[in-house]
DNA sequence: CTTCGATTTCGAACCGCTTCGATTGAAGAG
DNA sequence: CTCTTCAATCGAAGCGGTTCGAAATCGAAG
C-alpha cells in the first residue's frame, strides 16, 4: 500500500541509496553486476522514482506547457499532435492547456506552467497575455507563439500567413465569377480573423465590381452557422452576397446547411471557402472549398524552435517562421473550380 | 532571471521562511500585519511556489489523471471537461493523457501517473490494462473506469448501456421497415463494439426475418466510411444491407457520403444510424440520426465517484454507474421516423 | 515586580531523490 | 611488504517548501 522508493530497493539490493541512483541513472559508474543486481530489485518491487524529487533536484521539470484556444478545434488538436512529436524526441514532455475559449483559463494555465516550472512554453494566444508573457520570459521560461505573432517582435512565432489565406479565398471566389463577398467570422479583435478579413479586402481592391462585407457573428459553432445561413436566405437574391469567406469550417458546414435547407443552392447561388480544412470538409453535403493551414507542421516547428532556445543553443536566426496557405477546392465553390485552382 | 523563491520573499517582508509559509498558507496563525507585509512582498515580487517541493512535502499532487482513447472525438473532449469540472470544484487538477488510439502510449500515461503521484485515475480503456490497474491499485492509487466496466468487479466504473445503444439503433431500424441489417465498426475487442452488436443482434432475434451482417473496419475514420460507402454501393442491391449501424459518427457521416457518391440513396435504398450525436450529425449532408450519449454527465460522475474514493468516503455504494442511451432520429432514417421514435 | 498563559514568531527536521566529495579495497609499482 | 593509484561504493548535503515543537514576546493577574 505504501509507496516504493528509492531506499526500498537499496535495501532489497543490499546497498546504498546512492549506489541505486547511480545503477539506475549513470550504470557506467557502477559494476555490471551491481546493476544488474539493482535493476532486477527494482523491477520486483514496481519501483518508478517520483517525478517531484527528481524536479526539486535538478531544478527542471522535463516539461513544455503549451496552450491552445479549443482542443475541440481539430486544428489545434493537430497542432498539440506536431509538438508532441518534437518534444517527446528530445525527451519531454508537454503539459497541455485548454482554454475552451476563455480567458481566464488560459491565465490559469500559464500560472500552472509557472508553478511546475516547465522549461518553456507554446503559447497560442486568446485573450491579451503580454504582461503573462513578459512575467515567464522573467522567470526564464523561453516562449514561442503559434498561429500568432509578437507585434513588438520580442518573442520568436510559428504562425500563418492569414492575410494571403484570406487574399486566396477572395481571389479563387472572384475569379469564379464573384462579386458581392462577405466575410463571416467572430470577433474582429482576434489577429487572424481580422487579417484574413483585410488580405479578403485586398483582393477585393484590383476589382473596382467587387464588395466585401464582413459580418460578425458571436461564435463559430455550426449551430450559429446555420442560424445564420438561414437568415441569409430569408434576404432578397439581390441583396444576398454570392461569395462567403468563413472564419472556420465548423462556421462554413454550418451555413451551408442553413442556405441549403432554405432552398438556396451552393454553389450556384452562393459559393462558400471555409477555413482549416478539416476532415468533415470533405464529406460535408457539398464538399468544401477550404484553406488547409499545415497544423501539425507548425505544432512540430514550433517545439523545436522552443527546443532550441531552451538548450540556448541557435535560437536567434529561427525568429519567425510563417506558413503560408494552400486552397483545397471542392464543390461547395466548384463553379469554374479547375480553371481558379491553376490561378491561385 | 533567477526563481524567486520563499526566502526571497522572507527576507523582503523581514521575517522567517516559515512565517512566510504559515502568512500564505494558514493565515489564522499569524498576525494581520505580518500576513499583510508578507502578501504584498509576495505580490511585489510575483512569487508562485513551487509545486514540485509542495508536493515533495505533503506526499500528494493535487492532480487526477485521466486517459481517454481519442480527444480529437468530441465524445471524449466532453468528458474530459465534465471531468474537469468536478475536479476543479474540489480544487484538483487533471493532468489528460490521450492515447490516440495507441496501446503503448496509454500505458505511457500510466506510468506517468504514477511518477507524479496522481490522487486518483479516470481510465478510458483502450487495450487491456489490467496488471497496469492492478498496480496503481497496489500502490494506492484509486481507479474509476469511464465508458468500461471491469470484469472482475472490483474497479467502480461509469458507462453506458451499449447493448441498449445497439438495440435501440437496431430496433428503430427495424421498426422502420429495414430486414438486412448491417453492424459496421472497428475492432471486435473493444468491449463497447461487441456490445452494441449483441444488442443489434437482441433486438434482430425477435424478428425471424431479420438479419444482422457484422463488418470490420480498420479503425473509424470518415475516409475510411467514405470507402466502405463506395464498396458498399458496388454491391447488388439483393445483397445490400438496408440498414446501418454504425459504431461511430464519424464513421457513419462517410459511409453515407460514400454511398451517395455513387448514387444510393439514403435513407430510401439504406438507412444509417451513427453513435455519439458529435456536432456535425445534425448538419451532415443528410442529417443523421444517432445514438446520444452523455459524455460531460459521465465524465462529471466519474470524476466525482473518483473524489469520493479518494477522500475515503462514501465510495462503496457508487459502485457502477450505467448510463442509458437516446436515439436522436434524423433524415438518415427517416422513413417512419415519427412512429418509430413513438415506439422506442 | 514577578509569574504564568496565550499568542506570535522562529529554527530545524523532513519529503525522495541526485550528486559531490570522501572512503574503501584491490591491483600494480617500487 | 609498503606505497600509490584507481575504480567502485557510500555518506551526506541540499533542492524549496511545510510543519512541529521550542523560543520569544506580551498582557494580565497575583
Amino acid at each position: 500500500m505504501k509507496r516504493v522508493g528509492i531506499r526500498d530497493v537499496a535495501q532489497r539490493a543490499g546497498v546504498s541509496i546512492s549506489t541505486v541512483s547511480n545503477a539506475l541513472n549513470r550504470p557506467h559508474m557502477v559494476s555490471e553486476r551491481l546493476v544488474e543486481r539493482v535493476r532486477s530489485a527494482a523491477d520486483q518491487l514496481g519501483y518508478v522514482p517520483l517525478q517531484a524529487a527528481q524536479q526539486l533536484r535538478a531544478g527542471r521539470s522535463g516539461l513544455l506547457g503549451m496552450t491552445v484556444i479549443n482542443i475541440a478545434n481539430p486544428f489545434f488538436a493537430d497542432m498539440v499532435a506536431g509538438a508532441e512529436d518534437a518534444a517527446s524526441r528530445a525527451g519531454l514532455r508537454v503539459l497541455v492547456g485548454n482554454s475552451s475559449d476563455d480567458v481566464a483559463k488560459e491565465r490559469d494555465h500559464l500560472e500552472l506552467f509557472e508553478r511546475v516550472q516547465v522549461e518553456g512554453a507554446l503559447v497560442s494566444p486568446f485573450g491579451p497575455l503580454e504582461p503573462w508573457l513578459e512575467r515567464l520570459r522573467g522567470r526564464g521560461i523561453p516562449v514561442v507563439l503559434v498561429d500568432a505573432v509578437d507585434d513588438t517582435g520580442e518573442l520568436p512565432s510559428v504562425s500563418f500567413d492569414d492575410v494571403a489565406g484570406g487574399r486566396l479565398a477572395a481571389e479563387h471566389l472572384i475569379s469564379t465569377g464573384r462579386r458581392r463577398l462577405a466575410f463571416v467570422g467572430a470577433r474582429e479583435e482576434v489577429r487572424q480573423v481580422r487579417e484574413r478579413l483585410q488580405g479578403a479586402r485586398l483582393a477585393a481592391a484590383a476589382h473596382p465590381d467587387v464588395t466585401v462585407e464582413p459580418i460578425w457573428t458571436r461564435r463559430t459553432t455550426s449551430d450559429l452557422g446555420r442560424a445564420f445561413g438561414e437568415q441569409l436566405a430569408a434576404r432578397s437574391p439581390a441583396d444576398r452576397p454570392d461569395g462567403l469567406i468563413t472564419s472556420n469550417d465548423h462556421l462554413a458546414i454550418g451555413v451551408v446547411h442553413g442556405l441549403i435547407s432554405q432552398g438556396v443552392r451552393v454553389p450556384d447561388d452562393v459559393a462558400v471557402v471555409g477555413y482549416d480544412d478539416i476532415e468533415f470538409a470533405a464529406i460535408a453535403g457539398v464538399p468544401l472549398t477550404s484553406v488547409r493551414q499545415p497544423a501539425r507542421e507548425m505544432g512540430r516547428t514550433a517545439a523545436e524552435i522552443l527546443l532550441a532556445r531552451i538548450a540556448g543553443t541557435a535560437g536567434a536566426e529561427l525568429g519567425n517562421v510563417v506558413y503560408q496557405p494552400e486552397l483545397v477546392v471542392r464543390a461547395s465553390t466548384a463553379g469554374h473550380a479547375l480553371r481558379a485552382a491553376t490561378h491561385g
